[in-house]
DNA sequence: CGGGTTTAGATATTTATGTATCTAAATCTT
DNA sequence: AAGATTTAGATACATAAATATCTAAACCCG
């Protein structure tokens, strides 16, 4: 792994749909991979693939392709998903529900192991198999179970809040799906998800391709 | 609006956070706001923000700001979200009863009007105010109501399927949550989302960070 | 076995995106 | 009112990302 730059946000971005991809293959008996076939499938150029897997360290063989099983292992531990990581969950509401139970994410090395929620009628209930508990809880919880990621799904309002709890308790990483920037100290690692960024960019494609498909003059 | 340059994904991406922040302020009695705050806000630069904002063809004042009541108004038709897209939901499992409960939609312009499930068990039901049909008359609902957009929820092994229907029936526009590349025609336009991108971001940023804490020697 | 084909990987180029600098307009301060 | 401060918008520059070109290695086909 010769070099490790991280800036490159949308190769970092591209490599879960890689890694899907590939156990997908894996399982169907497909141990060798070349990149135009990737890249059919990724909707991007071939030369992107290369890159892309580039930075993961593993090398393919020239008129062949990639070993798959080296690819999985490369990208596995290139985004550290070769170890697990625990996470609890805040706002065990429609959005967080969906998450708990979603299992693709095992397969990116994250358990989320509980779901906090101040909702009276939630707290002590189990949601797809994991436990929902009072918010009271939640820092004694993170410190007994050395959990490293808090996952935010409360409305905009007081995720600052709950942000600082998490802080406060020793957690290091947040996958923030509430439109907020969090304030947090600079050891604290956030990621915002902006789902309806992606609606906006099909907006506008649409209204793209109408104008074009309109103005036949210019 | 001067030009309508539409390769600039990152600013189209992060409209809808400014629409969300403008929206808030209004409801707080703010009539204008300056690039500073925003970029604050955004946590980006003060130039990135001034740029975003001026493809909306708004202009603010020197020493002033932008109105935020015109800002809303020239993102919102930017995007084209003055206008009420109808959308129907396939796959009313754990994301998609998320996304079909979404209050945060309807100020996009985003109606999702019903949606569709093979389960029995689900189709007839009512979810978060919306019917849950069976999949045979998802054809004829979709030509019926002059549905322009499709949202996918159902599992990355039956997307393309689904998707062939959603064309088959006239939907454009497909945000599609399943990760898979979807092949359609060339007018009809596919949003991918993988949530799993923002994760994999979060998880080489954590690695970063402990590898610079890590290594004072170097 | 030999020529054509496929492909990885390096290098160079182009394009997209973010950042800096400068000017002038509006406001604030005194 | 005069100077200092804030700020939008234009221009120029720097960095990141995507794309093109080239070379050599493995394979395929006859
Ligand atoms: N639902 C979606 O499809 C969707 C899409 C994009 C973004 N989001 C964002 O995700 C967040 C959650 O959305 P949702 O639709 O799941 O909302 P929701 O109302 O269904 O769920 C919010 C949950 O948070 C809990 N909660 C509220 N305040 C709390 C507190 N102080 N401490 C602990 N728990 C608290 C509530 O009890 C509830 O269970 C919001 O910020 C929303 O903008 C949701
Ligand atoms: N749940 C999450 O947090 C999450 C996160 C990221 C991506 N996704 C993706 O979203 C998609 C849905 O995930 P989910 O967790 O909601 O799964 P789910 O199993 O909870 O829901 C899938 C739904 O699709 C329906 N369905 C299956 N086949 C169908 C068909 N042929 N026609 C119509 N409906 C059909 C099922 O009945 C079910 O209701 C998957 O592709 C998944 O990868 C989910």
């Amino acid at each position: 792994m010769g070099r490790v730059k991280v800036q490159k946000m949308p190769t970092i971005r591209r490599l879960p749909t890689y890694l899907y991809r590939l156990n997908e293959m894996r399982k169907e008996g497909t141990s060798i991979v070349a990149t135009p076939e990737l890249a059919r499938y990724m909707d991007i150029g071939e030369i992107v693939v290369r890159k892309d897997l580039s930075i993961t360290g593993v090398t393919g063989q020239p008129g062949v392709g990639y070993k798959i099983d080296e690819l999985i292992a490369a990208i596995r531990e290139f985004l550290g998903w070769n170890v697990e990581t625990k996470a609890v969950l805040v706002g065990a509401g429609s959005l967080g529900s969906a998450l708990i139970g979603y299992d693709g994410f095992e397969e990116y090395g994250l358990s989320i192991i509980a779901a906090f929620d101040r909702d009276p009628a939630k707290a002590g209930t189990v949601m797809r198999g994991r436990p929902v508990i009072d918010m009271v809880e939640l820092e004694g919880f993170v410190r007994n179970h050395k959990i490293s990621m808090g996952i935010l799904c409360v409305p905009a309002a007081v995720a600052q809040d709950i942000c600082d709890i998490m802080v406060k308790s020793g957690i290091r990483s947040i996958w923030n799906f509430a439109n907020v920037a969090l304030k947090v100290p600079a050891d604290v690692i956030v990621q915002r998800e902006v789902i309806a960024g992606g609606l906006a960019l099909l907006s506008v494609k649409r209204l793209r391709h109408f104008a074009e498909t309109d103005d036949e003059e210019e």
